[in-house]
DNA sequence: ACCGGGATGTTCT
DNA sequence: GAACATCCCGGTG
């Protein structure tokens, strides 16, 4: 197992649909703490009604349509944030929601940020727990993962991609829902839901 | 275990 | 005014 790799550009300019399921075993660096990802799921643009993209770039969604590798991070529900990685080519849409993650640095400070989490296993297991987790917000929309700027990114710890993830439909969506592009680490006991 | 509802504010119709 | 890529809590079995 070598050095931590950080992600390239040539690694995002796909569809998310490609690129979710590799995006598993992979490690989110913050400064905050870092997990390793357990559960995504796709979000493609014009083919996709579950999409944030689906009606075409408004000011909340224009970095979904913009270069591969930031992070879109959107409020919802008046309260949460959460966080998508942004892939394929400019004037595309399409992004990987990153819904768990494995602690695995920081777990303390993840502890207090989270102080309703009875068991660890509840500190990062949904988009919005775990970006609670790592305080990740509204400093955070559009930055550029291949840069690690304010010190995010994504990296590969040699790990190496699973041979076979859980595929499903996924969660929490109305329009969309029949769409499996939900992808998970089988047997985590870091994953929102089975 | 499952289920129902409240919190809370931005975005879009 | 409704919907929302959620989470948490309190009810029941």
């Amino acid at each position: 197992m070598g050095r931590p790799r950080r992600l390239d550009r040539a690694f995002y300019a796909r569809t998310a649909t490609e690129v979710a399921p590799e995006l598993l075993n992979k490690v989110l660096v913050t400064p905050n703490g870092t997990g390793r990802i357990v559960e995504v799921e796709a979000y493609e643009g014009a083919d996709d009604p579950g999409s944030h993209g689906f009606r075409g770039p408004t000011p909340r969604t224009e970095v979904m349509f913009g270069p591969p590798g930031r992070l879109y991070v959107y409020f919802t529900y008046g309260m949460h944030w959460c966080a998508n990685v942004v892939c394929a080519e400019p004037g595309q849409c399409s992004a990987v929601l990153l819904r768990a993650v494995e602690p695995l640095v920081g777990i303390e400070a993840m502890r207090a940020r989270r102080p309703r989490a009875q068991r660890d296993r509840d500190l990062t297991n949904g988009p919005a727990k775990l970006c609670a987790a790592l305080d990740i917000g509204e400093a955070d929309k559009g930055l550029n993962l291949l840069r690690a700027e304010r010190g995010i990114t994504v990296v590969d710890d040699g790990v190496g991609a699973l041979k076979r993830p859980e595929r499903t439909t996924r969660i929490g969506l109305s329009a969309g829902a029949d769409l499996r592009l939900r992808w998970y680490v089988p047997d985590s006991p870091w994953v929102s839901r089975r």
